[in-house]
DNA sequence: TAGATTGTTAATCGATTAACAATC
DNA sequence: TAGATTGTTAATCGATTAACAATC
């Protein structure tokens, strides 16, 4: 399924009320939402909630709300996460480490978070070829044969700034669709690869606006 | 200096042009730059540009752009990085660890960058007493006092989610100010605290949206 | 049937872009 | 002076909200 050009504002909403949704599912007896109460649950207006889920098709009953197993399911294909998803990462630091860590337990946790973390790379020799939590470590010569053999179609990038453009390039040649970017740089990247950028200082420096500058010791 | 509310989208580009800004000074010779080359460092118009800056003042002259050195001081001070901001972290699982290493990486390296990182928080007996990185590590009971003891105005909360809410709380009656979030949930906090959410699977579920769904083995 | 809630259209709100006089 | 670029106002674009007929 694809429909032509939906705002990059709803698509980011979906996965939130997906989240709302698989919580429901386990804590709740509830068969249906209404889009009052999803909107509540996941910091959205009502109207909004009906508005971006009429983009796809029609999942609500009047008078009654949404089924949630049902709408849940609908969300998982709208959003390509009803089959498996290969994703690799490059950089084996210790945040590539921790997001390694923090993968796996998702992915074990919850038998329907179908993104799957199947190959990290490093330039580091004395790390390639070993494993992290049994995820085997390739070298970045070995980005196309693992990306195709893989079937790798996610990236998540963590090496240092100055190299993130350089292995961004290796796996957008290699054929990568969509890149998740930790280093702070804005990486160039044809139209055909989706970029999604994730910058703990720059959200610690817009925080740092909020905070009244009372001096104290 | 306090403006009165200026939105949040504003607010969310000043560390963009701020991080363009201090590249510039470091790479090139040039003193000034106009809005057009900034935009394009930034990824955003040059009208945009311009329109964001003078919700501050006037920074630029007319005919030559905007004085590199002035306008990234200028910068540092609306976004209140003119000044030692203190900093806490709780929850030293691997995210944790990894964030406080790039943390003081960044402070180390980069004079300006002026949020340092002065406290981290768990509710592991091992870990408590421990440091990490010569940070040292304090029990939750101890939050209160080294909140005001350090003069902690913002934490990184890394803890599992069904925790998240509860050790926001506990910053928040200490008197914090803001939050970043790396739990996935939706944090309630008053609204003199400014929260702050980076949900990894959430950008991830969103970027499988743009993987075009091509089934190979 | 009466009450509730959807899907959708129209109204509003806010953010970005275009245009240009002022001026370095 | 001539050329370039700002700060700002007006125009446009897009996203959210309000309202309500349709209907479960």
């Amino acid at each position: 399924m694809r429909w032509n050009k939906i705002s990059d504002a709803v698509i980011r909403r979906l996965p939130l009320y997906l989240r709302v949704l698989d919580d429901l599912a386990q804590e709740s007896e509830t068969e249906a939402i209404s889009s009052q109460e999803l909107g509540i649950r996941a910091g959205v207006g009502p109207a909004l909630v009906r508005k971006d889920l009429a983009w796809f098709g029609e999942f609500g009953k009047q008078g009654v709300g949404y089924e949630i197993g049902f709408l849940r399911d609908e969300l998982r294909k709208i959003l390509n996460l009803d089959s498996r998803l290969a994703v690799g990462l490059v950089g084996v630091g210790s945040l590539g480490v921790a997001l390694t860590r923090y993968h796996l337990k998702r992915f074990a946790e919850d038998a329907s978070f179908n993104l799957q973390l199947e190959a990290l790379f490093d330039s580091d020799l004395t790390k390639i070829g070993q494993s992290v939590e049994g995820v085997p470590v390739y070298g970045l010569e070995d980005i196309p044969r693992q990306v195709k053999e893989k079937g790798l179609k996610i990236v998540i990038i963590t090496v240092p700034a100055q190299n993130a453009q350089d292995v961004a390039n290796l796996f957008i040649k290699a054929g990568i669709q969509g890149i998740l970017n930790f280093a702070p740089v804005k990486l160039k990247a044809p139209d055909t690869v989706h970029v999604v950028d994730t910058d703990v200082s720059l959200e610690l420096q817009r925080l740092a606006y909020y905070v009244p500058k009372t001096t104290n010791g």
